[in-house]
DNA sequence: GCCTGTTCTCAGGAAACTTCCAGAAAAAAC
DNA sequence: GTTTTTTCTGGAAGTTTCCTGAGAACAGGC
């Protein structure tokens, strides 16, 4: 998203899989957060000591010890650190669900690097009051209301899917910037999404439909070539 | 693209075709950035060891092993300089987009060599910082805004098509200076073009028709026998 | 289980864009 | 002033990109 979104925040990812982390790495350091990284739980504890993070990205399934024993054990020290869990969806889910209390959250992989981040703003917001995300997100005629997931334009509510509410909050994250379907692609849709750029096609499509009855002129520009930009102000 | 444009910083480019690594080499010192080449992914990892570029220019295909593992190689010895792929269009472009989300990016072949530079800057300004290609660039009566691609005349948004923004672009970024036809084929679009110089007269009457209306005077003129030049001032 | 909403793919058609050509216009050469 | 060279520009062909409807696959709620 912005260009500073992280600045001075320190995030420990904590994943066995190579890729992970490096994907994690890249994304979060070009969000601006300040990272490290871990492939087990021994690790992870050494650096949590070492490294003192603000947030830890920790998967659940690690070679030697599982997530919960890892946060089981930080706790036990004291440690408060806020932790966003990552699991596979099939992984038991209630069980992460009833560790989620205080700060903690987590998501299922695969995930969208665009919740990974979100997530992130989320825990700090509520645990720190760091950089005050806002919950409502209003850019020209439209504006989202992130607690309450609703979407009004012009006064009228629109009932928008979850993956055309992503999609529109992604855009109305960066307005008056083309976005490239790759680009929109990467950050929304899950890491390991096999299609191709057309459904951003069919996605804009979407919400255009649903978006543009209720505004003076359509709010998503096509940039023929490069990609499509939302639109703030007017065209003139 | 001015003469200082790159500076201090140093290019890695990785490429078994050798009229691809002269053409990048010729280019990007041209443009005043300090550059080592090498064939194959071996001497890629010996390189970046030791020359430590800013950046590395990364064909996916190599004779001994595939851009993917150079890369995966030097992440896991802590190297995170960013990489700029260059594939083939059909190369599984999917493959290449879980890469593009950190600082990373790529471009497909055949490329223009407005674009390679281009994209080097956006990466280094990204990751490092390092001179910021200013998004918004004015020159005389006309401004281009990099992010919304939006170019105004004296307050008025023009609509331009991709080549037609493009040639504007590598025109005002070398203003005052006239620009043989050759050379704006050859930066500004892609190396394998086939065609003659006659589309940049084409391209260039394009521009004039949508600019010079709201003009006071012709911003491109025409110096026979030699080339273009975007005027930033006044004739006299 | 059945229905509904959602996600994703695909393909046809429309629109925009690129490229080439050729005649007109302008400048230079003679 | 005429010829030659170079540039300008409209048109047409061919290609690419984008939009959208239709339908398959899937999940969740009732």
């Amino acid at each position: 998203m912005n260009s500073s979104s992280g600045a001075n925040i320190k995030v420990l990812i904590v994943d066995d899989e190579a890729s992970i982390r490096d994907l994690l790495t890249r994304t979060l350091r070009f969000e601006d957060f300040e990272t490290q990284a871990a492939a087990n739980g021994l690790d992870a504890i050494d650096a949590i000591e070492k490294f003192q993070p603000d947030i830890i990205l920790l998967d659940v399934m690690l070679p030697d010890m599982n997530g919960f024993s890892v946060t089981k054990k930080i706790r036990s020290q004291g440690v408060t650190t806020p932790v966003l869990f990552l699991t596979a969806k099939d992984e038991a889910e209630h069980k992460v669900q009833g560790l989620t209390v205080g700060g903690d959250d987590y998501v299922t992989k695969p995930f969208s690097l665009a919740e990974i981040v979100a997530r992130i703003h989320a825990i700090l917001r509520r645990t720190k009051a760091v950089k005050n995300e806002d919950s409502v997100l209003e850019v020209g005629e439209v504006s989202i209301h992130n607690d309450a997931h609703e979407v009004f334009v012009n006064g009228t509510l629109i009932d928008l899917s979850p993956t055309e509410y992503n999609l529109l909050h992604f855009m109305m994250t960066n307005p008056n910037q083309v976005l490239k379907k790759e680009q929109i692609l990467n950050h929304v849709w899950e890491y390991d999404f096999g299609g191709n750029t057309a459904i951003v096609e069919s996605y804009v499509s979407y919400l255009r439909k649903k978006l543009d009855e209720h505004t003076s002129e359509s709010v998503i520009i096509t940039k023929r070539g490069v990609g499509y930009m939302f639109r703030s102000t007017k065209k003139a």
